[in-house]
DNA sequence: GAGTAGATCGGCT
DNA sequence: GCCGATCTACTCG
């Protein structure tokens, strides 16, 4: 794959900003030789250092959290409420535990597959809209977690670049009760695009 | 359509 | 033991 995003857009600082840059890329994954992808539509940023909502805050390493610590480009799959897989991206350098949630995708590669892994046949926000959803779309499993995204399971392709105007701003999901970090404006999604998993 | 309870288990206190 | 970066199913209207 000639159009990998290079290690350089990763393993830099600013995770808030990779994160915006990350809607309108493609995301693929080959599982049983079979390939899936879409393009990304919905990302949250979360910062080890300085965000309360950031499961390695403050910098605290676990043998969970620990992956998000090494350098960027690579993947961070955790199991969320014993049933449900979350797929985020790590960025920067060695040492900074900054990862993008991806939260959902616009599905266009293996929709056969993507609709049967799901159990449903219509094409729409309830397919790949929202982390749990996108992850069972694309066969991400536990095992994925710290695969490089520079292999031959899952990886990222540049896409069509993204007018600002079109990118909207918003707080996070889900982590209402992390403290001073639940207000963070750090989620981005395709203002209008139908299948990001919440259009406020 | 809106609102809510229940599922289910690894990680951490 | 408790709780979570969620989703689904089921209720009520």
């Amino acid at each position: 794959m000639d159009n990998y995003l290079p290690k350089s857009f990763y393993q830099r600082a600013g995770v808030v900003q990779i994160a915006r840059e990350l809607l309108g890329k493609q995301l693929f994954t080959l599982v049983d030789g079979q390939r899936t992808g879409g393009t990304i539509v919905e990302v949250e940023a979360y910062c080890g250092a300085s965000d309360s909502a950031c499961h390695a805050f403050p910098n605290k390493k676990t043998a969970r959290t620990e992956v998000m610590y090494q350098p960027g480009g690579i993947a961070y799959v955790y199991l969320i409420y014993g049933r449900y897989n979350m797929f985020n991206v790590v960025t920067n350098t060695a040492g900074s535990a900054d990862a993008v949630l991806i939260r959902a995708i616009e599905p266009h590669t293996g929709l056969e597959l993507i609709k049967r892994r799901r159990g449903q046949n219509m094409v729409d926000q309830r397919l790949t809209g929202g982390p749990a959803r996108l992850a069972q779309a694309l066969g991400i499993e536990l095992a994925m977690n710290a695969f490089s995204l520079h292999g031959d399971s899952i990886w990222i392709e540049q896409g069509m670049p993204v007018a600002t105007k079109d990118v909207a701003v918003s707080g996070r999901i889900g982590v209402e009760n992390a403290g001073s970090g639940a207000l963070l404006p750090w989620r981005f999604f395709l203002s209008g695009n139908p299948f990001v998993s919440r259009l406020k």
